[in-house]
DNA sequence: TCGTCGTTTCGTTGAATGACAATATGATGA
DNA sequence: TCATCATATTGTCATTCAACGAAACGACGA
């Protein structure tokens, strides 16, 4: 995988700095932007309300999607930092990562307060 | 085209009432996402800084994009109520809009205290 | 070791998105 | 009215995305 994303030394935490003319917002927070902005992916998350955790043929099932699309979307959403995922034996357990979506939120918070 | 956006009375504050199995966010939000999802439009929202009150014409020239791009961007950014628009004789100018925006994040905050 | 079960990845298809040039609309001034 | 300027809309193309079935991977249990 080599998530290094080798330009910045993982420093950075706001996405405009001193610079004058800052470009938008963090990598992070425009991956949450995305995982939430689809219908389907919006729906796999009421799935975790009350701290659920599901396996990814669970979240397949309920929401009446393959267990590949399932599987993809469910990375999508580990991507924005809103779930977390758990492996036990053969199956994969995924939960809503409240820290990730807070963070993410706070972030989102902190450009709107930039540009507007 | 009239700002009006005359679809509900108001009403209807929060996505998930009463009903057992929410699906997921409001339209409102969902436009709020993808508004602020693509890198474009989140540099073009970076140009409405301080209150700054811009027209097509120069979104589109400080951007970089083409006027015609920049005319649906703009108009996307307001379907997701972020940026708000005035018309002075021919010209249209398009300022953030700042409290479309905290009410868009403060449903997504709400619905993030469901689903998380 | 071999199956088997759950998950992931691969390859494909149809729909949605982003960008542009060209054209249409709308408002102002001569 | 007509010409002009700023914006909006239309049509087109390339790219991306969502979803699926099929195949590959990985962890058990027999």
């Amino acid at each position: 995988m080599s998530d290094a994303t080798a330009g910045q030394p993982t420093g950075t935490p706001s996405p405009a700095r001193a610079a004058g003319v800052p470009e938008g917002l963090a990598p992070q927070t425009q991956e949450f932007l995305k995982a939430l902005g689809s219908p389907t992916r919006q729906r796999i998350m009421m799935l975790f309300a009350q701290g659920a955790e599901l396996s990814v043929g669970e979240v397949a099932e309920r929401t009446g999607i393959s267990q590949a699309t399932a599987s993809q979307q469910l990375t999508l959403l580990r991507r924005g930092r809103v779930v977390t995922s758990r492996r036990d034996g053969k199956t994969v357990y995924y939960r809503a990562d409240r820290d990730g979506a807070l963070a993410a939120l706070a972030e989102l918070q902190s450009y709107l307060a930039t540009c507007c």
